[in-house]
DNA sequence: CGGCATCCGGGAAGATACTG
DNA sequence: CAGTATCTTCCCGGATGCCG
């Protein structure tokens, strides 16, 4: 039957207010939506890779949410070519531009005295908080090619002292890999915890220039919580 | 009865999310949520004036939202100084600074393919889109005091060659004023709609420096539409 | 298994009526 | 004017099943 959701034009839901925020949440302003876009910010990813990156969305509501997110523009289906021919979900240039917004919510929202760091995180949120919370002024114009293994993903973070650049790429060639889920990176960079403690629980793995690693972790300073009234 | 809700803790419907963008959508996820802070962005406002501005919000669930962000912290509730007596809500500090995010996602979801600069919009709006889409390059050092009358909401603009600061006040100092509603003044700086056209409608008055006011409305270019694949 | 449709229960949103 | 109470409608989330 399949009835097309007939309403199509009409459908009525939406804000009919010109201003471009509300426009944003139409595009964007479903749930799960937004964080739909964040895995993608890394690179093309598949249904089952977001749906497990994404503690939490059910399948059906994530075809939705991939539906209506292609529909607007923000993201294309694509097959890889032979011999993977998987389907992949990937950003148009227009999504990836929404970065921005996305890092200023992060940023906004991680002063609330309700956030919680110790939750569990996604390798695309802990590569992306790293964007957002870079201090150009603490790395000084320090160099460095880190690389991470996150559960079978992985990145390689290119610090240049003005700003650092992450990508989705083999770490092999870095200058000192971190190995680990994505929830101990955190406590390392924004819990300043001790490495040896991590290591010795036997969920963090340091190979290469262990130096490099420990300053790492000092460039990225949390925005002060907001003073509880 | 009230049941107050008893699940409480355990109301399930978070992200369980470490991410600050997954922190956002809980405080500002829920629909109209986003809203009420952008019409609250240039000081307090009434629970009347914000139903009428945010277009077709109910009652009920204006309740909800600002109970719910005022129990994030990010506005409060105040009662005016006699004689007024009048309950008031304004956003806190931090509510303040979310500014810049909503302002990143006007700017990135105003090139959609989707947006319809036609529709109604809010005095709040059209002043916010202003501070988003200043261009101190047009504006190259320029300066003026620009008032606007929209249908009892006064503000004045101060540009200052690198900025444009937007305030509640008074306009009848202001070099020029704007009289009109805020899809007039809209249509005119994002529509390049030619004055004449509008003062002959009837839906606009200039009063003061003509000159400025048409300069003014230059300040705005709209970011680019994404080309439709 | 990846992708998508369908059915269902609960809860949030919308409209309206009502109260101090 | 500032909300509250109530009812209806719609969306979210889970389970299940189909099909490649």
């Amino acid at each position: 039957m399949k009835l097309e959701n007939v309403t199509e034009v009409s459908s009525k839901r939406w804000y009919d207010d010109a201003c471009g925020t509300a426009m944003a949440l139409e595009l964007i302003g479903e749930r799960w939506s937004l964080l739909v876009v964040r895995e993608l910010m890394f690179g093309p990813r598949r249904f089952g890779e977001l749906k497990a990156d994404l503690g939490g969305i059910s399948a059906n509501v994530l075809t939705q949410r991939l539906g209506g997110l292609a529909r607007a523009g923000i993201l294309t289906r694509r097959m890889l070519p032979s011999p993977a021919s998987v389907q992949v979900y990937e950003l148009t240039p227009w999504g990836y531009e929404s970065e921005t917004a996305i890092r200023e919510l992060g940023r906004w929202a991680a002063r609330s005295p309700a956030h919680d760091p110790t939750l569990p995180l996604s390798a695309a949120s802990l590569m992306l908080s790293f964007r957002t919370t870079f201090s150009r002024q603490r790395a000084d114009g320090w160099t460095a090619l880190v690389g991470f293994r996150l559960g079978g993903e992985e990145f390689v973070g290119r610090v240049d002292g003005d700003w650092i650049h992450v990508v989705r790429a083999d770490p092999s060639a870095a200058d000192v890999t971190f190995d680990g889920d994505p929830m101990t990176i955190a406590s390392l960079v924004y819990g300043a915890r001790p490495f040896r403690d991590a290591e010795a629980a036997g969920t963090l793995q340091i190979t290469g220039n262990r130096a490099l690693a420990e300053r790492f972790v000092t460039l990225f300073p949390l925005p002060d919580k907001v003073a509880v009234e």
